[in-house]
Order: structure tokens, then sequence, then C-alpha cells
DNA sequence: ATCTAGAATATTGCATACAGTTTACTCTGC
DNA sequence: GCAGAGTAAACTGTATGCAATATTCTAGAT
């Protein structure tokens, strides 16, 4: 149920401020308002509603300012990341990332936007594993699930695709290389870039302000 | 009453792997099991405690190499925070954190632990405001709260209180001087001798195997 | 016509009750 | 004496009811 909720909201079904009543969900769920309760506790959590006492938890509203935080805390932590991984993945691990993104190589040549998005969240992941540290895989997971909702589109627009396959690239040489420093950079220049084409994204559908 | 509870597992009035059952917990606090689901929910989401379907809330046993990972996520992040505030404190926000370093000197030679730990936090709050990055902000003052109860006897340790003056010293003076790089490196080192105490510490008294 | 005050409605927070599962104990067999 | 199965007690998950708070609608005054 927590996941039904999240996924109206990071798909748009919901917008910001909008008001989540437990009955109306308890309803809609089939279940009474306790387990509801309980899921909006998690949502809340998540960070994708907040909740005052005595009134309705509504949809988070992310300040373009918050936004722009969120994003920057993200490209510190591939960073990282990137980092670590260039300096302690296994021969294993640097190979099955590798194959990983070469393997997305056709689907951008296609176009195939679904398809590269998954592969995209794949590769991304494998680089948060190799950092072999438990808390900063978790704290990059909860920062990627928060940034889920304004991050949606960003392959719609023109070129995007080549271009996200060109950085995961510069990321997975320098990582290959164990070249940490390199790594860092490009991982947060990647992440740079996902920022500005999402924040735009997020200026024009007025998911932020 | 999370706050309470949460204090108990921190000072280790509870230890891991308890089981926290609901409704001892009611009775405790005289009140229903509701709140109290409520208040384990936050919890776990905190991360002091785990919660499996069916079963009682157990305090959260962290394993040697998890408190090891999350020191090297608080050091990584410590040195974000320390190298972005180094370049984007108000003046006003570096002579807050020169006074207030400089307030704690009376402190370290009195051998006052409690009100140089209280300082202690002060001061690393500021460092993680002075990043003015919100997102970082949340992110690192999690972390520091599921440290807390491995950091709580730190500055019982001989020569600790003088050694972690110096450490907030060699911060302050890369801040002042707007040196990110460095600012950030005296971050890091800093957060690393605080995990070598804190680590031997753990060990000692079996909080973490 | 718009703003304010009050009442009616709707909704949240907590308590209690019941069903399903787990845990712990006891009793039997080896 | 110990292990295992069965049973009883304890505990969690969910539903429902009630009190307290918030929201909305209506009526009145400026």
């Amino acid at each position: 149920m927590v996941r039904a909720i999240a996924d109206m909201i990071i798909t748009g079904a919901m917008q910001p401020g909008e008001r989540l009543d437990e009955i109306s969900l308890a309803n809609r769920f089939e279940v009474s308002r306790t387990p509801v309760r309980e899921a909006l506790s998690q949502l809340c959590a998540i960070g994708l509603v907040e909740r005052e006492p005595n009134k309705s938890a509504v949809v988070t509203t992310v300040t373009q300012q918050h936004l722009a935080s969120m994003f920057e805390a993200m490209a510190e932590l591939e960073g990282i990341c990137a980092r670590l991984s260039a300096e302690r993945m296994t021969v294993d691990e640097r190979r099955m990332l590798e194959a990983e993104h070469k393997a997305s190589a056709r689907l951008v040549h296609r176009g195939a936007q679904d398809e590269y998005e998954s592969h995209n969240t794949e590769f991304h992941t494998r680089l948060y594993r190799g950092a072999h540290n438990d808390h900063i895989f978790e704290l990059v997971t909860q920062t990627r699930a928060r940034l889920a909702p304004f991050r949606r589109a960003q392959f719609r627009l023109p070129g995007r695709l080549l271009r996200s396959y060109e950085e995961h690239d510069a990321i997975v040489m320098a990582v290959l290389r164990a070249d940490a420093m390199n790594a860092s950079r490009a991982a947060y220049a990647h992440v740079a870039t996902v920022s500005d084409a999402s924040i735009v994204f997020a200026r024009d559908v007025g998911s932020a302000q």
C-alpha cells in the first residue's frame, strides 16, 4: 500500500500540497484507517508526505531551493560512491558495471527511454554498492527516492539519452582505471546535468516553486 | 515519548537486541498501544529499533562493520559541510563559529566534560548549517543521531577533550580563511579520531560485535 | 459586496476489542 | 535426562468507536 501511494505521488497522479485524508484512502484500499495511518507514517519518513498534528497528511511541496539542495547532496554522494568504487570494487564488480553500461548502448541507439531508465537505475545501484559502505548506500538510496518525482521525465528531453550514456562512460572508464579523483568528478558532473534538466522540468510543470 | 525511548536506548538503559513489547511500553507511559506503535515506527525510521512483521520491535544491533560504515559516512559528510562552510558561510556565521569555539577553551582546561559535550554539539551544528544545504543538513543530522549511542563516552577517554579542541581549531582556522580543502580534510580527520575512540569503546562494552 | 463569527460537518488521535501469529511452557517418548 | 510435539499464554495487526480538533458552510455586520 505504501508503494501504491508512493507511485501515485511519484508519477504525479497526486499533486504537491494535495491532502491525503485517511478515510478516503481506507475506502480506496478497502482496509481500516489504522493501516492507512501506518502507511502515511512511512511515507512521511521517506519524505513524500508531511504531517502536522490534527491535520491531514499532504503531499510534500518542495521549493526550488530545497530541490537544488537535494540535487547538490546527490551529486556529492554519487561523487563519494564513484570515488570509493574506483578504490574498492572487486574485479567482478568492475566487470559487471562495465557489462551493464555496454548493454545500455543499444538502447540509446534505439531511443528506448523506458528500458534505458531501468538500466540506468541498475547502473547507479551498482556504483552505490561498489563503495562497500552500507550507510552511504542507505543515504544515497534514500536521497534518490526523494528525487524520483523530479527526475521522472528527464529522458524525454532531446539528446538526454546519449548525453547520459557518454557521462556514464566517463565514470566507468575512471572506475575501471581505479582513478578515484576522475570517477568522483565525472559522477558529480553527471548528477549536475541531471539536476539542470530536472529543475527546468520541475519549474515548467510547477511541481516546485 | 519517542524521545524518552530513544534516550533509554542512547544512554544504554536498553541493550541492543532487547525486545520492546508494546503492552509493557503502553503501561509504562500510561497510554494505549496505538501511540506506542506510532512511536516505534518513528524509532524504526530513525534506525534505533528494527521491526519485523508479527514480531516485537528490538533495539537495533549494530555490527562492527556497520558502525565503521556509519563513521566513514559521517566523516565524508562532515568533510562536505566543512568545505561548503568554508566557501559559503556569511561573515556572521564565521564569527559565531569562532566565538563558540573559543568559548569552549575554558571548559577544556577545567575538564568539564558534560558542558564541553553540549558546546561540541553546538559547534558541529553550526558547521552543518553553514554549508547552506538543507538536505545535507538533514543527512548529517540523521547520521549523527544514529551514532549517538556509540559516541556517548568518548570524552571520558584521557586527553580526548584537549585533542578534540585542537582538531576543532584546525577546522575553524581553515573555515575562517575560506580554505575549503583544508577545512574538509580537518573535519574528516576529526571524525576519524572520534571513530577510533568510539569503536574501541563499543567493542569494550559489547554494544557492537 | 466582502469580511467576520458561529455552528455544523468532517477528520484526526487515542482507546478498546478481536483475530491471527508467535513464543514459551509442559508433557510425553526415547 | 534430553528432545520434540502439542498446547496455552502472550503479543502483534487490524477494525471499530468515541472524544478532540480542524474545516467548511452559513448568517450577519460593516
